[in-house]
DNA sequence: GTAAAGTTGCA
DNA sequence: GCAACTTTA
């Protein structure tokens, strides 16, 4: 007889689940028993990894918005809390053993904590004498399969790109399609007086602002209307739109990829049912790469799981010491009104247009030269969409400390780009409403006089002296 | 409009 | 060798 526990983590969805597909039919099979789904709130370990209220919030109301998805499918979920890594062995195996379970099924996850914690559960229930199915549902080809003619990682971002693009020509005669897992006949009933995901996280996470929560219906359905809306009306013109944060140009769909209401699959999928060549459906796939080429490189080198720079010579760099800049680009306070929208945007509303995650990245990097560290730290604690492969890729990018580096000596200047992206001032008026009275050729760069009038603060650095710091600190350390 | 500058990965 | 690199001055 097989009955299998699904485990759920970061792939919270019913559609597109590897494991949950594999498990439903191993239930629903002749010698069957159904199906147990089991959820863990680890709250500690979350924190400890800089998970913030609006990311603990989004998980726990995705995991709320599954149960009764799964309870259709005849699945019923048991969520316990289990506040490290370390405790997820023996709370799987307690399951395992009080709803009989044959076996455990899940879907790898690539960073390094999640997969000491995922070997040591395989290992428990492999000691119990219970089976282990595992699964790749994370990106479209696993970690380590997109190697370039050496058979080495690539670490530049076009090549990964160009033969990402071939292997999934390469894929495409194979045409398995997007998986639906089958309903289990019998749902026993499961007593789960524990289970409700956001009060057993409230120990360690508080509730968000409102308007993050407003902001960001969890779970399976929002994702697909959001997706199928996307794909619908914004994806043709993607590639012009979507780096201007003032416009509603972008899917807004990072947060349901990072707790898996929706998958990769689904969303190339859809991309490419519309049309592949078309420069919008070129371009947003472009971002979904992205999002693969920075998990691959997690894998491929364990150091950026641990806090460490990829270039490691920029380990040496002298990274300044300045709590109150800190605190003043956390709080959009510098004086430089893009970088301001962009702080204050993600305060209110747990997000932030990917365009400007690199403007304030390059400003506290290069402009304050304060280590990345810090910024990958407070997006990773703000972000409704925190996700390590994504952020710290994104930073190191800014930082220059990482794989496909900006030159270091490539600096964005944040009046020009904000020129460039948000040319009426349409979101900076949005964001910093003090400045809502200046035209669109001042608001870019304020006068001394209408910085007093508007109560608005000086710039904090004076850029150009700024850059030719970062450039200096940088050939410091070139041998 | 064009020079600036370092590295990867493929021709 | 040479193009590419979410560019700036």
């Amino acid at each position: 007889m097989t009955r299998p526990l699904i485990w759920f983590r970061s792939d919270l969805r019913t559609h597109d689940n590897p494991a949950l597909f594999h498990a439903c039919r191993a239930g629903a099979a002749k010698d069957g028993k159904g199906v147990v789904a089991a959820f863990l709130v680890a709250d500690h370990q979350w924190a400890a990894h800089d998970w913030g209220d609006p990311k603990a919030d989004f998980i726990c109301r995705s995991v709320a918005a599954l149960a009764p998805r799964l309870a259709n499918l005849g699945v019923p979920l048991v969520v316990r809390r289990a506040p490290r890594f370390r405790d997820a062995a023996s709370a799987l195996t307690s399951i395992a053993q009080a709803h009989a379970c044959t076996g455990i099924w899940f879907n790898n996850e690539h960073e390094l904590n999640e997969t000491r914690r995922d070997e040591a559960v395989a290992a428990a229930f492999q000691r119990d004498g219970r089976s282990v199915s595992r699964y790749h549902d994370q990106v479209l080809f696993a970690p380590g399969t997109i190697l370039s003619a050496k058979h080495a990682p690539y670490t530049v971002f076009t090549p990964f790109k160009n033969a990402w693009l071939r292997a999934l020509a390469d894929r495409a005669s194979d045409n398995s399609g997007l998986t639906v897992p089958v309903p289990q006949r019998q749902a026993e009933p499961v007593c789960d007086s524990e289970g409700d995901p956001i009060a057993l996280s409230r120990t360690t996470f508080s509730p968000p602002p409102a308007p993050i929560f407003e902001s960001w219906p969890a779970g399976e359905a929002p994702a697909i209307r959001l997706l199928d809306d996307f794909t619908r009306t914004k994806l043709v013109s993607y590639h012009l739109r979507r780096d201007l944060p003032a416009l509603d140009g972008t899917s807004r769909l990072s947060p349901h990829l990072a707790a898996g209401s929706i998958s990769p699959r689904r969303c190339l999928h859809d991309a490419i049912s519309s049309g592949l060549h078309h420069p919008g459906a070129a371009s947003w796939i472009t971002e979904l790469i992205w999002r693969e080429f920075y998990r691959h490189l997690l894998v491929a080198f364990p150091r950026l799981s641990m806090g460490r720079p990829f270039a490691l010579e920029t380990t040496r760099l002298q990274w300044r010491t300045d709590p109150a800049a800190l605190a003043l680009w956390k709080a959009g306070r510098t004086g430089f009104p893009i970088v301001d929208a962009a702080m204050r945007q993600l305060a209110a509303t747990g997000w932030m247009h990917n365009r400007l995650r690199m403007i304030a990245a390059m400003f506290l990097t290069k402009d304050l030269l304060i280590h990345w560290h810090e910024g990958e730290r407070h997006f990773m604690r703000s972000l409704v969409d925190a996700d390590l492969a994504s952020n710290n890729g994104g930073w190191q990018w800014s930082a220059s400390t990482g794989t496909d580096a900006a030159p270091y000596f490539r600096v964005f200047n944040p009046v020009l780009q904000s020129r460039k992206i948000d040319p009426d001032g349409l979101f900076i008026r949005r964001w910093v409403p003090e400045l809502a009275t200046l035209d669109g050729r001042e608001i870019h760069e304020p006068s001394p006089l209408a910085r007093t009038a508007c109560d608005y603060p000086p710039p904090i650095v004076d850029h150009a002296a700024a850059r030719l710091r970062a450039v200096e600190a940088f050939k410091a350390i070139l041998h």
